[in-house]
DNA sequence: TCTTAAATGACAATTAATTGTCATTTTGAC
DNA sequence: GTCAAAATGACAATTAATTGTCATTTAAGA
């Protein structure tokens, strides 16, 4: 005897079908990512570190890992080569004696800036005639399901 | 001399920060998928490769892996591995003589309705009192990014 | 304070993914 | 139809990512 079935509603699908096109996407981003230089052989999280350094402070290793939900070895890699290329530098962590935090450098924010730029000037080409509440609106769903994920993880 | 920097509109910002939250949930979906068992050791593709030949048909391995911008080697191992599984079989192929398609057995289907029953869950519990309409004026704004970037990638 | 569990950094081992190569087949231009 | 360029499968080589281990440090409770 089959298992029984979830019972499906339009809301639900949409969930479905939003993370099939989220994954879909991911792929292709990673691919124009790497046409456009922002995807480096260094890998997918360079830009992205870079942007956690700047927007929310230095953090730790293992603090990004965590809050990406990769394993802190690759966090540490990516940390190790952002360190010889001198985008970052680690501080003393006054809350943690033995775990440095990552912080940017000024060449950090100027390679930042950089990155950012193409960034910025391929969602510009991507946004033409695009109406703007009605994309806020898809950022504000994306983002209940970025949060409602992370919260799933944590409990 | 610093370069010009790109000038922002509203939409372009939405759609930076659409992108950053795409490839943010991205990573979540990862995370959570394993642990309800839909992304395997086998790799992240399983399902969405049995979707495909399930939605769209059989396929050869070269147009799978054209399709999501992978390499056709990543895409023949996972075949590999389908194939050891019993979930897929290569079939001839009329329009290629060497190139086989890969084709669901039934027991590919049934591990495909498996695996989808998951996803259903998780995106019903996901779904939960969020505004419909909403949600699906979301999916059609990642679809659109989506195949914007597919032209672009293909030009 | 004491004691135990968890976190951290460093590094090794393993596994996975990507890139490279090449003989053969197929496609497309002419 | 002929020929050159591109595609394909098979497999090897290389590189990247993940997992494992362990000494030490930190955090949390009793």
């Amino acid at each position: 005897m089959a298992k029984q079935s979830v019972d499906r509603t339009p809301a639900g699908q949409a969930i479905e079908d939003l993370i099939i096109e989220i994954v879909a996407t991911f792929f292709l981003l990673r691919a124009e990512g790497m046409r456009i230089g922002v995807v480096s052989s260094s890998g997918e999280g360079y830009w992205s570190v870079l942007r956690l350094l700047k927007v929310n402070g230095a953090q730790t290793v293992p603090q990004i890992a965590r809050y990406r939900y990769v394993p802190r070895q690759s966090v540490q890699k990516l940390a190790n080569e952002m360190l010889k290329d001198g985008v970052i530098e680690f501080v003393n962590n006054p809350a943690h004696r033995r775990s440095k935090l990552m912080r940017l450098t000024p060449k950090g924010e100027t390679v930042f800036a950089e990155l950012s730029d193409r960034i910025a000037l391929l969602s510009e080409t991507l946004a033409a005639q695009k109406n703007v509440d009605q994309l806020q609106d898809a950022v504000d769903i994306v983002k209940q399901l970025h949060q409602q994920l992370r919260d799933m993880l944590n409990q």
